[in-house]
DNA sequence: ACACAATATTGACAAATATCAATATTTATT
DNA sequence: AATAAATATTGATATTTGTCAATATTGTGT
């Protein structure tokens, strides 16, 4: 009889997620060889840098981001595990357009950009499922593109409050991990604003907070402000 | 001896870019055998209604944007002929994520999802090129996310005058088919700014302007205005 | 438990951009 | 060519959001 480490349920994990793909046994393994480690804050990859690798999140969580020449950030992407980051740099050119920093130590399999493309070239069916997230990154950009840029502050907050509930922790709770300054940044906002309309939510019992915790009470509420522009 | 019509002529341009993506010619005749025309003003396709098609675009020009419930828009991207879009529709929830409308009269192809999907899914040539599309337009909608979300007004102009000059007219001079609003809507700015900032930027002999007509005298000082930020 | 660092909070104020209104210019139509 | 419609321009003002500074709270490491 042998026991789990949470590390062999996590292999297990993601395993599972490259064979749902369409993955061979063989291309798990290339795949899954190079496998790093990021602390908390640290950068994953670099805005503007030459884009190697593509990465499959196997632990902890990123934030992807653009960035301009003052660093001030807008995060259009939380990944969590079993994801595939940086698909807009296997073709084109060769750098990559956003940044892309840990928000909890996280554990990244890195995948030579040639590897990758040649898994897609001959393998029918994890092309497919690879169209499938290009398709899915692109609808969400565009809902970002659209909150940060068209509506007020009120509304973005909601955006993206309702995007880490729905899209990412798929729980009412959002949880300590995400800072003020992190739904600032997918907000477009700063985060003193974040702040005050955090308490303006707070005291409509839209949501609730305990120290740095957010609860949403009342979904429709946030969908109604969300809405309204 | 017989002569060409430009409608000639640009078929045969269509079926060249198709070839290029691989397409066989009896692939090639599925895809063009419906075509629609929109006027000048016309939605392509609306935001938030059902995604039946993948539009090849045969001729004219067409914007594509977010759009809020004020019908405030946020142009992400100006097509040019041979273009497909909809992509992001391939797959997901089914729904025009952005809606697009016809700069000038245009010609367009429509070609249902499910048979869009069947030449990707045995066509592996064509998957590819597909999939470097998507790849340009993450870049693509990274890039805009960055100028409009980061930058003050006098950068975002220059950021889509660049743009427009680059990527789409291939030519220093902006043709009149694009209006101060096509230019707002890309920048994401009120009209009125754009009419201001183009002023600044003619009288620091950035650009020249005859009537609508815009000509981009110094492009370096356009991208060190864009990184200024 | 303590001290230090990081993050969050609050208020006052400044800056950027949108909005509104009036007018001019350009384009389209007859 | 004359008129109407659409687009562009300008100035004045309002609104929104960012910035700065001061303080409070929470988290971390010893």
């Amino acid at each position: 009889m042998r026991t789990f480490s949470p590390d062999d349920e996590n292999n297990k994990k993601l395993v599972d997620f490259l064979k749902k793909l369409g993955l061979s046994a063989s291309e798990i393994k290339t795949v899954t060889n190079t496998e790093i480690e990021f602390k908390k804050g640290e950068n994953v990859c670099k805005q503007g840098s030459f884009a190697s690798y593509i990465m499959i999140l196997k632990e902890g969580w990123l934030k992807s981001f653009v960035e301009n020449i003052h660093f001030k950030n807008t995060v259009f992407k939380i990944t969590k595990p079993f994801s595939i980051i940086g698909l807009s740099c296997l073709y084109g050119d060769n750098h990559y357009h956003f940044g892309c920093q840990a928000i909890t130590s996280s554990k990244v399999c890195l995948v030579e950009r040639v590897v990758f493309d040649d898994i897609i070239r001959t393998n029918n069916k994890f092309a497919s499922e690879i169209i499938k997230m290009y398709s899915n990154s692109l609808q969400n950009l565009y809902d970002r593109l659209n909150s940060i840029s068209n509506k007020q502050s009120l509304s973005k907050v909601c955006d993206s409050l309702i995007y880490l509930s729905e899209k990412i922790f798929e729980s009412n709770v959002i949880p300590i991990i995400i800072t003020r300054r992190d739904i600032a940044e997918l907000s477009g906002l700063a985060t003193e604003n974040i702040v005050r309309i955090l308490a303006e939510l707070k005291s409509a019992n839209a949501i609730s907070v305990n120290k740095k915790e957010i609860t949403i009470l009342d979904m429709d509420m946030l969908k109604r402000f969300s809405c309204f522009g």
